[in-house]
DNA sequence: TATATACGGAACTCGGCAGTTTCGGAACCT
DNA sequence: AGGTTCCGAAACTGCCGAGTTCCGTATATA
């Protein structure tokens, strides 16, 4: 996906094998550039963002730019595509409770994360309508694989009998991720832990029917969903 | 709000009473310019907007818009400021139950009126952190009002004891708003009323310790969860 | 060593958009 | 009527960013 001009390693049967002799392109700067790219997506938006900033941030030229990549958009959408997946690929935890891996997800990297992913997914929303490619490929890079784990973890639950199959288990999967984005892009305030476990203690464990934290919220003392009914 | 230039009917105490004179600005064109501009918007986003699509859409002169706005910044603030209400400020429904109030607030009117709301907000989403001013507005205009409907009919349901008053209703308020505002930008598909519904009863309804409804689930069939433990 | 390519940097072209001005015509006031 | 201001349309200015080209230098092959 990278790399689009090499001489001719794929399909061309004709005129195959370029001797390709002088100084090599220097494929270890393209991760620079694509991270650089990222970071002025997520701080200005698509239409914002300049290709000299990119160039500038990573101490690049703007012809080298241009060499590995022939247009903004295809810069734009390599960097969503390649962004770091993080520690998204650690192993699922798995401490016998659904809500006990639920909270084992919340750390501060992946806060970190998460709140990058989403400011460029704002930074790209009014592109998204105008190119379907972007769209997808901000959706699998930004999306899934948070969701992805949910269900995982959902699904673990299911199986060990701690809840029933007949939830929406496919929209409870992004309960978290939609009330995160709105909470940062809509209301504009901060995605912290607390209010992570007030929303899997007060929305997403009750949704499954099962009784939120028992004492163990972590100082956050208030506000978390506390009911005893019947 | 909308008019800006008028002779000196506010503070100014020199040279005061200007008899002005001449042809009168037509007021009347004022909202459809601003419903061009929220159309535009809503098409294009902010940076793709140019103000020579807003005025061809309204029939007006590019002069004319000048005249009324000082720049493409304060028109779009004025343009998301004034953006209609439409039937949310309609009275609200008493069913005597929540859900029933719930589902009586899902109308087509007030779907497309939300969808067309989130598409601004999308177009807005690279602007809101550089100008807090138009992040105000827009949040004032197009997502505290519908928080502020499920507010008040979560807070009947307390004063008739439906339901406790222990619950983040404050969370629980916008649950719904952030998964259609989800499914629509970042799962890009449709919000529809069956999707609502299987929101109400399979997240907001579980969440607050009330059943899902019974029986008249509107056709819908499967998904909506219907739980039944212990 | 000679040639060819990549590099960072800077100058350059080209097109599009914000904002301004001008124009003929229409509406308003005295 | 006569002057003043608004109107839509179009020409115009100034800026900025995408994309290109050129330069001096560094690094590869032959």
């Amino acid at each position: 996906m990278t790399q689009l001009d090499l001489p001719a390693e794929t399909g061309a049967a004709e005129t195959s094998a370029a001797p390709r002799l002088g100084r090599k392109r220097d494929h270890s700067r393209d991760p620079e550039i694509l991270d650089a790219a990222i970071e002025i997506l997520a701080e200005t938006g698509y239409e914002g963002m300049t290709i000299e900033m990119v160039a500038g941030r990573a101490k690049a030229g703007k012809a080298t730019l241009y060499r590995r990549w022939p247009s903004k958009a295809e810069l734009v959408l390599d960097a969503v595509a390649c962004m770091k997946r993080g520690d998204l690929e650690a192993p699922l935890p798995d401490t016998g409770t659904l809500r006990g891996d639920l909270i084992a997800m919340i750390k501060p990297r992946s806060i970190a994360e998460a709140e990058k992913k989403l400011q460029v997914m704002a930074g790209l929303a009014s592109m998204l309508s105008r190119s379907p490619e972007l769209a997808d490929t901000a959706y699998a890079t930004l999306v899934e694989p948070r969701a992805n784990i949910n269900r995982a973890l959902f699904q673990r639950a299911v199986d060990r009998g701690e809840i029933t199959g007949d939830h929406d288990l496919e929209t409870l999967a992004v309960v978290s991720s939609a009330m995160a984005s709105y909470r940062l892009l809509m209301l504009r305030k901060p995605v912290d832990r607390e209010f992570l476990i007030s929303i899997i203690d007060g929305v997403v464990l009750p949704a499954l029917g099962l009784p939120a934290g028992e004492g163990e919220t972590a100082g956050a003392g208030e506000a978390a969903g506390r009911r005893r009914q019947g």
